[in-house]
DNA sequence: TAAAAAATTTAGACTAATCTAAAAAAATAA
DNA sequence: TTATTTTTTTAGATTAGTCTAAATTTTTTA
């Protein structure tokens, strides 16, 4: 078994390799909040672990094991958060931090009967896709509002930001997952977007569309 | 917040002064599988946060403070373990392990938020008494088959021995929580005990009748 | 009640994970 | 392509929790 910390380090250095496959020493952490040189002492500890593939000064990759190792805690943090929105009734703003604490429960028997329980869920409340227990998941072909074109509609699918201030923001706006939308304006000089929700117009920054996904 | 080694320290202090509010250094070293000396140096860390009475060579117990801690991790530990079983559909000599690790989730809100979801249970599936959200729970007045005379019965109401290999006997033996037995004979020469349950005679060792509570 | 045994504490060391400050390597800019 | 800046690593220290071995206190026993 992994300690605590290695289990966190391998979850940051999976979701900062998603796109290029690599992440850097700053990257890792700045997203543990944590120093660079404390992140190179973990990464020679897990490279001689071969949970990641690691050369000095080039960035770091999780090798296979590794990998496993980390869509693992994400399953468990996403089934957690599920549940506890779906069965003790938390908002998807509160559930972040608790699920932070419980992916780090080891049992993977534990974990399958949750699943089991809560009928194979296949997306976390904030839209984020649950691997199985084989660790498979599909890669949601999403795309931010920022990226979308003048009257083009879909339905909001997930979010870039998980922070309990951002999901705040869009339940006020009564932007949640499922809803469907419309991109009925595009601001040249700020990259604001104008979308239509219901029968209702809503005017959000660049920032806020950059963050929120939907599905054409 | 504690943290996890001083929360262990708490609880097993708490269970070991249950009887004459007292523990010694050895019994709580033995019960958490460490050294003295190792717990001497937590003492005097739990002392200086006031949360138990240590006055050198004469053992410890826990202050106010302590025991409100104590308390929460075990109406933690118990209500995980009734959901494991409730829920999850794990068996009662399975779960004990897996909940010595999630009685260290911290949210009090979540363990108050649980304890709706499964409808406020009194007892754990071993029997023993769940705490409610103020730490209060009824000590329930349970004697060791040992303790009591021929042709008395009762109702299994708890175990004092949770490891499995226990529970599994008392599976096979068909003696579980809410079982109905009748104290049948107690031979004298090694303290067993001849009870009927249902329509069997089973026939337990002094140690077993010693572990097994029941309720007149 | 003095000697032996048992229990407990102290002393000093170790590991995991972190930190600051300094050194080294890589990337960028002049 | 050399100088500067940024990134990363190394060196050395710190904290929590643990250990072994030695010293001390308490309890037991003769």
């Amino acid at each position: 078994m992994n300690t605590l910390a290695e289990e966190n380090y391998l979850k940051s250095i999976y979701h900062l390799s998603v796109n290029d496959g690599n992440a850097s020493t700053n990257q890792i952490a700045s997203s543990l909040n944590t120093k660079a040189s404390s992140v190179t002492d973990m990464l020679k500890k897990l490279a001689d672990k071969a949970l990641i593939n690691y050369t000095p000064y080039q960035g770091v990759s999780l090798t296979p094991s590794g990998e496993k190792i980390a869509i693992s805690i994400i399953r468990k943090h996403r089934l957690w958060e599920y549940f506890l929105v779906e069965k003790l009734n938390f908002k998807w703003d509160q559930v972040h931090d608790l699920a932070e604490e419980m992916e780090h429960i080891s049992s993977e028997e534990l974990i399958d009967r949750l699943d089991k329980f809560m009928g194979y869920p296949k997306h976390d409340p904030h839209g984020d896709p649950i691997p199985d227990c084989n660790g498979r998941f599909n890669t949601h072909e999403l795309k931010p509002v920022s990226a979308v074109t003048v009257n083009q509609s879909g339905i909001i699918s997930g979010v870039r930001d998980h922070s309990s201030s951002f999901l705040q923001y869009l339940d006020k706006k009564q932007l949640t997952i499922g809803c469907k939308i419309m991109i009925t304006d595009i601001i040249e000089y700020d990259h604001s977007v104008v979308v239509q929700t219901g029968n209702k117009e809503v005017h959000i920054s660049r920032e806020v569309a950059n963050n929120l996904l939907i599905a054409l």
